[in-house]
RNA sequence: GCGCCCGUAGCUCAGUGGAUAGAGCAGCUGCCUUCUAAGCAGCCGGUCGCAGGUUCGAUUCCUGCCGGGCGCGCCA
């Protein structure tokens, strides 16, 4: 509950009604509901509850409570307090102005202008800050977003696990955690073999030029080109025995290579295909570099090596781990402290692991359901494994007190079975740990259905083609809409922080859980509840800021009188801004990043409302007074706004 | 077959024990000499998948069914 409500309990708890039942203020908070209605008032008391534990009909205990304050017969229309009721000791006790019933329900009316100038004081304090919360300090939460495999490139149903985790990652950062963004690169596994398999197979100079040592076999292949030359070679390898025993073979010789390079030693078969390895997580990390640019993020390798960022990760952690987030590969725990192996020498030995069809596997949940493995029986590790490494090392590493895993729902049950199989190794925090799960992108096919692609078949859309087109459509409106912007530097800027941000925006509006049916006509529509729209209204109060500047200068604050806002559309927008810290706790809560969005979306709404409301008077007109009221409103909804985009990951514009 | 997610207006989605279930899109009607109309107002549109149960009260919780999606040992 926020500011208003806890003073209004604090107020209320002060009745005689409210006093004599021992409803205290905290009780009176738990029971404080929003009424559906604005005209029905701007909070209501549920009697529900507390007539309950009273034995009464919540009807009756409504009125009762109420008594008081109204002696005349009571109906649903709400009444007048009495500011100088004798039985109101405190002072600040003016925010309830009137009462009424409407059956169980207490309805209060609030004192705009104390609420006003109560709230409109808070933001202008806190700024960019407002929003923020104490409630993780001192805790550190690990998010796994993004995570693509290497030698693909990144298609459009990237997008969620990055802007969602991305999201989550700010959002639990302004309620005071530390937050540790991690990219979980897919670049190990017996994929890779294949892989090199099919490089050598088809590009024999690739081989080549890795034997003579070159550090950079690939030359300028395309990622793409890696991605088509997986597919092919799985393809061939399908029913060809012979090629499938190549790809397993490849990577086996990477495996001990990588293994032997932690001992200091070297293999010669197994070098050639560490270069190759190593040269396409290379061209893989160089085009994932620009899509992240675009989206406005920053990863670094880990462990970092690169001497200024080292000292500011040593000298200033918060502020690194706020900046930037790290690519952490798969491959890294299988040198990494020897995790890996250590964990299946632990699982062992502790039973907790047994052999089965020559693999070593953990029943997680029981015989009759699919084990989780950890060695296969052609005696690679599996990528259970490595998460289970990952994890043991993220909670150690990092004091993480949470992590979290931002990853389709069609993986929900490996992360069961590795959350089980952590608590069954003797990790009690893995109860800290949760997939935070959401729907598949699904593409509509000629038939008609709707189904997941995949990057592999070459179904899937990238998302630089997505990105770039929203960019063009952006430019195109606004060469229509403002020409003198659209041909400046700033104006490209501005294209491309609004074409991002209707990807964005349009990516995280909706409940994470629903699949997304990806459709290129609601991407690309700017109207209505799309990220332009909420940057719209932002620029709106950007510009009509600039509008008092030039006719009154610069605004000051705390002479503004918030009793002039009168408006009920104002009033409307007050009561939106008030709510928006709750809004941010619970995204954080539920890891949820739409609960701001939704709640963007009704603040954006109800600007615009107000914006055409205020046609004839204008919000800064010829009234010096009710202009700067209505600019410090002005000023509250841009702090909000802005704080709310920039949560999502979503960069406001001045102009557009 | 088993497990998980989803089912709310023609479409895409909010709401999740409580007051008359809300938005956007699409369709129709209006509104730009003014601070950006990427906007605003209005109309149209709902047996909250179906059937039971719990409750003073269920779209919300429980059970069963129906429909859609995903997953179900050696891809990650």
């Amino acid at each position: 509950m926020g500011l208003i409500e806890k003073q209004v309990a604090a107020e209320l708890a002060e009745w005689p009604g409210f006093r004599s039942r021992g409803l205290g203020a905290e009780k009176i908070c738990e029971n404080l509901v929003r009424p559906p209605k604005d005209d029905m008032g701007d909070l209501a008391f549920a009697t529900f509850k507390p007539a309950k534990e009273a034995g009464k009909p919540p009807a009756q205990l409504a009125l009762e409570l109420v008594a008081g304050r109204d002696t005349a017969s009571i109906s649903k229309r709400l009444r007048k307090v009495e500011d100088d009721a004798p039985d109101v000791p405190s002072p600040r006790a003016a925010l309830v102005v009137a009462v009424g019933t409407a059956g169980p329900y207490v309805n209060i009316r609030l004192n705009r202008a104390a609420v006003s100038a109560l709230l409109l004081k808070e933001i202008e304090k806190q700024g960019q800050a407002y929003g923020n919360s104490k409630a993780g300090k001192g805790r550190t939460l690990v998010v796994d977003l993004s995570s693509p495999n290497i030698a693909k490139p990144l298609a459009v149903h990237h997008l969620r696990s990055t802007m969602i985790g991305y999201s989550i990652k700010k959002i639990r950062e302004s309620q005071g955690w530390r937050v540790v963004g991690v990219n979980h690169l897919g670049d190990w596994g017996t994929g890779f073999g294949k892989l090199i398999a099919g490089l050598k197979k088809y590009f024999p100079e690739v081989e080549q030029r890795a034997k003579a040592g070159d550090e950079q076999p690939l030359g300028n292949m395309s990622v793409q080109t890696l991605n088509e030359t997986y597919s092919r070679f799985n393809n061939e390898s399908k029913g060809d025995d012979d090629l499938a025993d190549a790809g397993r073979s490849e990577f086996a010789l990477l495996e001990q290579h990588i293994e032997a390079l932690v001992k200091g030693e070297q293999t010669a078969a197994g070098a050639v295909n560490f270069r190759i390895w190593q040269h396409t997580r290379e061209i893989s990390l160089a085009e994932f570099e620009r899509m992240y640019a675009h989206l406005g993020l920053s990863f670094h390798l880990w462990p970092v090596v690169d001497l200024q960022l080292k000292k500011v990760l040593t000298e200033e952690s918060e502020t690194f781990y706020r900046q930037h987030c790290l690519y952490v590969g798969e491959s890294y725990y299988v040198t990494a402290e020897d995790l890996c192996r250590r964990i299946i020498v632990d699982a062992v030995e502790n039973k907790v692991a047994e052999e089965s069809e020559g693999a070593i596997v953990i029943y997680t949940h029981g015989k009759d359901k699919p084990p989780l493995m950890l060695v296969k029986n052609d005696g690679a590790t599996s990528y259970h494994v490595r998460d289970l490494a990952a994890a043991i090392y993220r909670h150690r590493h990092w004091q993480a007190s949470e992590l979290t895993y931002v990853v389709g729902g069609e993986q929900k049950w490996h992360f069961e079975q590795l959350f089980k199989a952590l608590d069954m190794l003797g990790h009690q925090w893995a109860r800290g740990c949760s997939h935070t799960e959401f729907g598949l992108m699904l593409f509509q096919q000629a038939d008609g259905k709707w189904a997941k692609t995949s990057t592999r078949r070459g179904t899937a859309i990238m998302l630089e083609d997505l990105l770039d087109e929203a960019i063009k459509s952006v430019r195109e409106i606004m060469a229509a809409k403002n020409p003198e912007l659209a041909s400046t530097p700033e104006g490209e800027a501005v294209a491309h922080a609004v074409g991002v941000g209707a990807v964005v925006f349009n990516d995280l509006k909706a409940g994470r859980r629903n699949n997304v049916k990806f459709d290129w006509d609601a991407v690309l529509d700017f109207e209505g509840e799309s990220g332009p729209y909420m940057l719209y209204q932002y620029v709106r109060m950007g510009s009509v800021t600039e509008k008092y500047r030039e006719a009154y200068g610069e605004p000051d604050f705390a002479a503004g009188d918030a009793a002039r806002l009168n408006l009920d559309e104002e009033w409307r927008i007050l009561k939106l801004l008030a709510d928006f810290p709750d809004a941010v706790a619970k995204a954080s809560d539920e890891y949820e990043p739409s609960v701001v969005a939704q709640h963007l979306i009704k603040l954006a709404s109800a600007t615009s409302t107000w914006w055409v409301a205020t046609r004839d008077s204008r919000i800064v007109g010829d009234d010096r007074d009710l202009s700067l009221a209505r600019v410090r409103l002005v000023n509250a909804i841009r702090t909000t706004l802005g704080k709310g985009l920039t949560l999502l990951g979503m960069s406001p514009v001045d102009r557009m």
